[in-house]
DNA sequence: ACCCAGGTGGCCC
DNA sequence: GGGCCACATGGG
């Protein structure tokens, strides 16, 4: 067991501090379900900046409807979403993922969301170009199931302050879901938090000046 | 001119 | 089960 010498609650605790610091931060930027999916592909290893320019062209072109992409070949797809960056390997992921949308479910979302959740991870863990973290995302952000997504700045924040270890994606998740309630909601929020204290301010600096979280690591820092 | 970004799959050992 | 690598744009 890899557990650190931390106060039990310490996770709710910074969750409440950064809600209140930050305050809600709305999670996912998107319209609707089948944009925050594209938005997961979009999105690995990638500006979001960037993946907003992608899905701008990718609404232009096709609305985001699930048929029309499907139909698209691959070069013209690969051209729209060319912002996003590995443009011709998301072009393929996206393919992918729609055409299992439209096989599985579809093209419904309603249909989708009635899937059980256990099973749905394990379906979208078999389309090819989609990882734990983005199909984690998918089930969270898209569909509101009780899921804790891990990404690297969650490892990160938590690594360097020196309050988890873990070494598997599931070893993280683990982690949260154990001292969290398991509400949406909350991991929602939490995640997007995150996400919100690692570009603010721990970029470079994990326990810099300005740290909203500095106070709770006082004990430790002698 | 560097460095990084809301990862993943394919290799290799 | 891990470590390394390709994949690529745009912004700081």
């Amino acid at each position: 067991m890899s557990q650190p010498n931390t106060a039990p609650n310490i996770l709710f605790k910074i969750y409440q501090v950064l809600l209140n610091h930050f305050g809600s931060q709305n999670w996912w930027p998107g319209e609707n379900e089948i944009e925050i999916m594209v938005g997961a592909i979009l999105t690995q290893n990638t500006n979001w900046q960037n993946v907003e320019k992608g899905i701008k062209n990718l609404k232009e072109a096709t609305n985001l409807d699930p048929i029309i992409i499907n139909k698209l070949p691959l070069k013209k797809l690969a051209k729209i979403i060319k912002p996003t960056g590995f443009y011709n390997l998301k072009a393929k992921r996206l393919k992918e993922f729609i055409k299992f949308f439209l096989k599985e479910y579809q093209g419904k979302v309603e249909t989708m969301e009635k899937e059980d959740e256990k099973i749905l991870r394990e379906k979208l863990l078999k389309v090819k170009g989609i990882g734990k973290e983005t199909a984690d995302s998918i089930l969270l952000y898209a569909l509101n199931k009780p899921v804790f997504v891990i990404d690297n700045y969650t490892k990160r924040i938590f690594t360097r302050h020196k309050l988890f270890f873990g070494k598997s994606y599931e070893e993280w998740q683990e982690y949260f879901i154990k001292n969290l309630p398991k509400d949406p909601k909350i991991y929602n929020e939490y995640h997007a938090l995150l996400v919100k204290l690692a570009k603010t301010y721990c970029l470079k600096n994990p326990l810099c000046d300005y740290c909203p979280l500095k106070f709770l690591f006082q004990w430790q820092s002698k």
